[in-house]
DNA sequence: GATGAATGAGGTTTCATTCAT
DNA sequence: AATGAATGAAACCTCATTCAT
């Protein structure tokens, strides 16, 4: 039985946990690392302030916890579709391109985050952080970069550019597409059919009957 | 005489100016604004902290005027190539994904600062301060894909996507490479030859030999 | 014991602020509200700065809070003898200069404080407590006017002014001896038998055999 | 013709430092000391702020020297009316309650301020504005008792209260008067007939009549 | 002599963190 | 163990005063 408790212990405080980091996103979201006081995620997770301190050493601590806690479920996600989407390189692509698509759109407090965190100075960050995401983040890449590799490998694919480049390409033309509809989301929606953005990448501006002529 | 007595403070007023403006970026840049004392800026900038709020409202002010001149100064650079660029669109692409290589990597500290800014929450800035970059951003890109659209209207270019998109993902692309080059420097050097980075929208992934087949 | 719990927080609550109030009229009475600062009510009232924000929202809420706490004090007692003093309109006079004369005198401190906001310019006030503390008085200047007008109704007092009028003079000549006991406490003091005072009301300063006389 | 030179770059300075006096005036008036800036008098008197400071050794220095000025001005109108006006006791008195409001109403900026430095804390001033002051008003109230003095001593007047008293009181209902003009001009104008306020003193609020029947 | 740009001490206020209960 | 009242350092900003020009 005792073997049981302590588990069970320590479920409930993961979940706990979970809980906190859930409501902060909202607020660091909403507001800024800055302008968010601890008081507040107190009130809106309906913790007491010693209670999140029980949980995290300090605030940047927690804003750390929460940022790659959410980077490690939609990495999960995404790697995964990856890995598991059968078929040839070009719809593995088209499936990732849809789930970050959905995944973006679902989360939308967190995009902003994670986009001022990624792209930007990520001022909020210490470097410790910085380090940690753009670790993950290349490494993701080297994982997107296998699929070109694997399609120039198999002739699916000119090799018009490297694949790490490519990789790093297709996902910011994706990141392109989401912040155009995080700006206008009426204007500018994401695309349902992914083919709409990997168009760009597939297709080449030059037709070759043009570069022919040349 | 008298003529050039007042331009002459004027111009001094506006060195200094330049000067807070110019040391706070730097500091901005490292630190991220809420990191950043009054202080600090007047040590940095060697100008009392009386005196900054003299040239500036407030902190906010001075934090707004700091990107939205170097904005200026670089939309200023990027605008004009893409206008007095001779040749075909084509020569003007490459002119322009050369010069914003330049100017980035001229401006390490406010690159930072500005896609923060710009791509993520910027949860520094008040909404005016979004908007005035929102608003010059798709300005900018609306010249931007004026280029691309005058390409498809001359046949030189494929109508592989909207022009508009054309322009947002060609940006995004050499942000990219900008990105990449700043978390590693040596690693991933910003290409010399744009066509580097061009090739990825001009050539097709999938060769027309491989498309064809299907 | 539950039901008692809670008013016992908030009654210590109550008290604490109280203490505050106290302190900061002490330091308001000595230097003037721009002269002091909350530095130095954290000191005297021994609360930090903090504690003292929790119950007041700034420096001129604390102000404004303590100005009305001590008018309410005061203006119940003053009022509660005007209605309860049993005996004609004479003594009704006779009880209220004499309560007035023992509540200034046992609040020193205060009464520098609240006769430069009533009569004076109030420069420290907002128009909102101006207005407030004009209100009060004026609703008090009529209660008074009614002991006035009841001697004049019931032929004890003859119709020398309106009866406001003469509230707001007694009020004033009152107000007259303290500040002249404020001056030179030993040289003037405040009268213990308050016909002294009202005999400039009551007897008229030219005789009826003078006026008779012309 | 150098006897004449000094005096006249005299009279020139006396002139300059009553229009800062006068600027100062009207701002002190409307926001107290406190939200005045020197930058503020500096616009408002057209002198640069060196210029003032070559005045008034400082602001307190300043406004200090305004208020004993407007002193200085009413109080020599107000002993002039009292030693001047022909005509008995009753006479002088109407004259000073005339002049008084006069005086007060036209100089309605200054009435605030200084009500509020000699009535109540007046915290704007230093200990030695406020003896100042103190001292002279007691000098003045002197000068205006020896009126009842003489009224009582010529038998005009009946012994009702001490002529100091008698003065302080007069002085102080009319103050009220002004005070309630001030609030609600239109409700509540100054007497143009200076008996209506006398009445209070010079009638019996308690008829002969009634005072023999106890 | 006159100017007003420059200074920086000192004001109010916020909020991450602690710790007695 | 959980709480949240208390703390006080440190932020932004103002403005009286000085002094180089």
């Amino acid at each position: 039985m005792k073997q049981k408790a302590l588990p069970r212990k320590e479920r409930e405080r993961l979940r706990q946990r979970q809980e906190i980091l859930h409501a902060s996103l909202t607020l660091f979201a909403e507001k800024g690392y800055h302008s968010v006081s601890m008081q507040e995620i107190a009130e809106k997770s309906e913790f007491s302030i010693g209670s999140i301190y029980k949980f995290f050493e300090n605030k940047e601590d927690l804003y750390k916890a929460m940022i790659l806690s959410y980077c490690d479920e939609f990495e999960t996600l995404l790697l995964e579709v990856l890995r598991e989407t059968p078929g040839d390189e070009m719809d593995k692509l088209r499936a990732y391109v849809s789930l970050k698509g959905k995944i973006f759109q679902k989360n939308l407090p967190f995009i902003r985050t994670f986009l001022a965190e990624s792209k930007g100075a990520g001022f909020t960050m210490r470097a410790q952080l910085r380090a940690e995401m753009g670790q993950r983040y290349m490494t993701f890449l080297e994982t997107l970069s296998e699929v070109f590799e694997s399609g120039i490998r198999n002739k699916r694919f000119a090799p018009i550019s490297a694949p790490y480049h490519l990789a790093l390409i297709l996902d910011n033309i994706t990141d392109s597409f989401l912040i155009l509809w995080l700006e206008k989301p009426g204007e500018h929606p994401y695309p349902e059919n992914p083919d709409v953005i990997l168009d760009v990448l597939t297709k080449g501006l030059i037709p070759s009957s043009f570069s022919k002529g040349i």
